[in-house]
RNA sequence: CGGGAAAUGGCUCAACUUGGUAGAGCACUUGGUUUGGGACCAAGGGGUUGCAGGUUCAAAUCCUGUCUUCCCGACCA
């Protein structure tokens, strides 16, 4: 993207990753900071990009039978630590309430960082014969955890979020159900986000408090990082029982109950900008940009221009393409460059020659590829495009990934792949937490992402201490 | 939480070393000319320099504390 052409308003994405993501949030006017550490004034153009994601994700949850509910954003003291890990976990990172209306409250409350603990507390009286079950909820809210390093989108201290829970009569059907919601979460990152995932169990030191076990979703930033960018958890009937809630079968038996748990947050904002952003700002996939195409008249002063050019974003918008027209009074050029900015998938540009001609440019963002389309034609032509740059921007993005995950059967192989590269290293591992450490340390911060899915068989031993092998992870740097 | 950097109109920065009470470009407003990759001319509006304290006749400038942001680690969605 190194052309003199183009106007270079943020930091080359090569040159520094960190503040070229700095500048792109800022450029695009996705969020500001506000007066609070950690806390995010989310602007328009940020906020609509939530709204698509929560809007495609809930309509996703919906045809898996969930059920959208709100709980409340304080938790007593005594109800988060009811279940030990739980509490061992999320205590570091909780804030305390200790007064309402001038006066010390009896118990504190902590703004909830997680609701688990409030789902169980409703559930306890709502779950008492295997006729009340499953429940399958979830909720839109936000979470706060006091974060010591902050970054937009990536670390906020309060973020937005959904999070399912669920409560099963069966371990099996709970289980299936944290399944569910993992693919879920899979399908629509892929196929909404154009972002390619690898995806696994979490080991035993990576899981979430208090879970059996956690699927990821991990994709794969720019500079080789990955990003974790949903989770699916099982819980067992550790919440449940800790919570004493129990069912009564058809026999008059009483039994425990399973639960799941699962989210994703406004943190995928920060993988949408890192996995397809370039030197020109943001560029976003067409089924969750909020303006998916964008009208740009040229020489708009002249006779008829404005007209047949608002005449087309009618058209557009009948044919429910999501359009903008650009009418102000800066240049062409600035206006190509804003839309560029702001990550909007194509533009169209119409101008006397184009009205005379009975045609526009229409120009995609992902690849900068110029169309030449029949007015008449733009409304029909134009998902088309809308589709074809959808799927080529997740096969480059999978392209990327695919070429950044290395193999490695020795620790010296391994060292030597993360000294001159970026990316993941798929490699074989004990199961000790100690071997994950070392490996960590030795690599210079290759943590394990999560287990191999196609648990491919690399080596007998593990890459670190040379005893049996259990299982095959992925390795990388992480945000 | 450790190590480093920064904080001056909306944005990017200058003035700080050698204290004398703030300046440029972009953005904004008005008028006019322009319009196929960030147009031009003219006239305007907007800041008392993150916050608190100290030194001084005098502080953006020196000192102390603090908040925030950025980068690198540790921790975490």
């Amino acid at each position: 993207m190194a052309n003199d052409k183009f106007v270079q308003k943020v930091t080359s994405r090569d040159e520094d990753f960190a503040q070229w993501y700095t500048d792109v949030v800022r450029e695009a006017k996705l969020c500001d900071y506000s007066s609070v550490k950690g806390c995010l004034n989310y602007l328009p153009n940020g906020y609509a990009i939530w709204e698509n994601i929560q809007k495609d994700l809930d309509q996703r949850f919906k045809d898996t039978g969930v059920e959208n509910v709100y709980l409340p954003v304080l938790i007593p003291e005594s109800l988060l630590k009811k279940e030990a890990k739980h509490i061992e976990g999320f205590a570091p990172e909780v804030a305390w309430v200790t007064q309402g209306g001038g006066e010390e409250l009896e118990e504190r409350m902590c703004i909830r960082p997680t609701s688990e603990t409030l789902f169980c507390d409703l559930w306890k009286n709502k779950v008492k014969s295997y006729r009340d079950l499953p429940l399958v909820w979830n909720q839109w809210n936000t979470v706060l955890r006091w974060e010591k390093t902050t970054r937009p989108f990536l670390r906020s201290r309060e973020f937005l979020w959904q999070e399912g829970h669920t409560i099963h009569a069966t371990y099996e059907e709970a289980e299936e159900r944290t399944l569910q919601m993992w693919k879920v979460y899979i399908d629509f990152v892929q196929d909404d986000l154009a972002i390619p995932l690898v995806v696994g169990k979490k080991t035993e030191s990576e899981k979430f408090a208090g879970a059996e076990d956690t699927y990821t979703i991990e994709a794969m930033m720019h500079d080789g990082k990955s990003l974790q960018s949903g989770t699916s958890h099982f819980f067992g009937s550790g919440f449940p029982d800790a919570f004493d809630i129990k069912y009564l079968d058809k026999e008059n038996k009483l039994h425990s109950c399973y639960e799941t748990s699962w989210g994703l947050s406004t943190r995928i904002i920060g993988a949408l900008i890192m996995v397809h952003g370039d030197d020109s700002g943001l560029v976003l996939p067409p089924r969750i940009a909020p303006t998916q195409a964008m009208v740009i008249p040229i020489a708009q002063h002249k006779d008829g221009v404005l007209d047949e050019a608002n005449k087309l974003l009618d058209s557009l918008k009948a044919a429910g393409i999501r359009a903008k027209i650009d009418d102000s009074e800066k240049s062409p050029g600035y206006k190509f460059a804003e839309q560029e900015m702001l990550g909007i998938p194509v533009r169209i540009e119409i101008g006397p020659k184009d009205i005379e001609n009975g045609e526009v440019v229409v120009v995609r963002r992902n690849d900068r590829e110029k169309i030449t389309v029949k007015i008449k034609d733009v409304a029909k032509e134009l998902p088309k495009i809308l589709e074809s740059i959808q799927s080529d921007m997740f096969k480059t993005a999978k392209k990327f990934l695919d070429s950044h995950i290395f193999k490695a059967t020795n620790m010296d192989e391994m060292k030597e792949i993360a000294n001159n590269n970026i990316g993941f290293i798929k490699a074989m591992w004990c199961g000790e937490e100690a071997c994950e450490d070392e490996i960590k340390a030795a690599t210079g911060g290759y943590g394990s992402r999560c287990i191999d899915e196609e648990h491919e068989h690399l080596a007998d031993k593990c890459v670190f201490c040379g005893k049996d092998a259990k299982e095959t992870v992925i390795w990388g740097k992480s945000y």
